[in-house]
DNA sequence: TATTGTTATACTCTATAACTATA
DNA sequence: TATAGTTATAGAGTATAACAATA
């Protein structure tokens, strides 16, 4: 009657412990975000588009944990509301270069102080050592696999 | 044209990172469940009540990280392939007490040296204390919240 | 009146394959 | 022949509200 003894109990799990810290996480983000009517998705298109600057879908897709074909449509939405836009590169005509708009970069900064005012709240109950710990653990950890970015 | 000051890089951003993190740990998983038809969720499930005993479906809910409708649905589905078994809980009859079957017992085995080894090797790249350290600031991270588990 | 779980509904994302165009 | 991106399609999970049964 007792748990398979192969298996880690599930708070030593590592993917439902990944899975619980960041439904920890993106509890308050989510209901930030959720005002702003944009999907937790497309916020991490933003967010990779300000950061790594004009970048090709497959970029993105890596990037923000999508699938190309979802990437697509979300884009096509995403240009349509103008938050971004798109371009043929013109050294590689089968590659869309994307790029964030004014109004997408709006959109960032219009989340920026709420979105550190619950990740600060987060590194004060952590503590700065330990959340700059875990953040290097979880970078080692993704660059510790072949075709992870 | 540089990215927004007021957030932090995304390979320093908790959420991405963690997502990040799980999308690379996922990845052989998930590979393996597919040869089963089971989906990563209704495994939580699996493993959630294998170790946790019979629970209640919110209890499940909330270990799992899924929504009771969701739940809901999944369990139907499960206990038509004999995989969980539900009864009404005699003290509090709102409740459903959901108990993990043998066959159910048997799916979990059936993985159990594979999804073994996919961890041990990223325990191994790791190194052990560093795996040890990174649940136990994930465990701290999401036991820093309310109404996490 | 609050809680557990179900149902209904709309929406979004996932996943795979097939396709276009460029290289 | 391989790659970037698109389209098509099926399916599953997410999210919210409304509801039933029980406490």
């Amino acid at each position: 009657m007792s748990a398979s003894p192969a298996f880690r109990r599930t708070d030593r799990s590592l993917p439902i412990a990944l899975l619980r810290a960041r439904e920890t996480v993106m509890a308050p983000l989510r209901e930030m975000l959720s005002q702003s009517g944009i999907s937790e998705q497309k916020w991490r298109v933003l967010r990779v588009l300000d950061e790594g600057g004009p970048l090709d879908q497959k970029a993105i897709a890596r990037q923000a944990c999508l699938l190309l074909p979802s990437l697509t449509r979300m884009l096509q939405a995403m240009e349509a509301e103008g938050l971004v836009a798109r371009a043929t590169d013109a050294d590689d005509r089968r590659r869309t270069v994307v790029t964030i708009t004014e109004p997408g970069r709006a959109m960032i900064a219009s989340h920026a102080s709420q979105s550190d005012a619950i990740l600060n709240r987060l590194e004060q109950r952590l503590g700065p050592e330990r959340l700059a710990l875990l953040l290097d653990l979880l970078d080692e950890l993704q660059r510790s696999e072949p075709g992870a970015e």
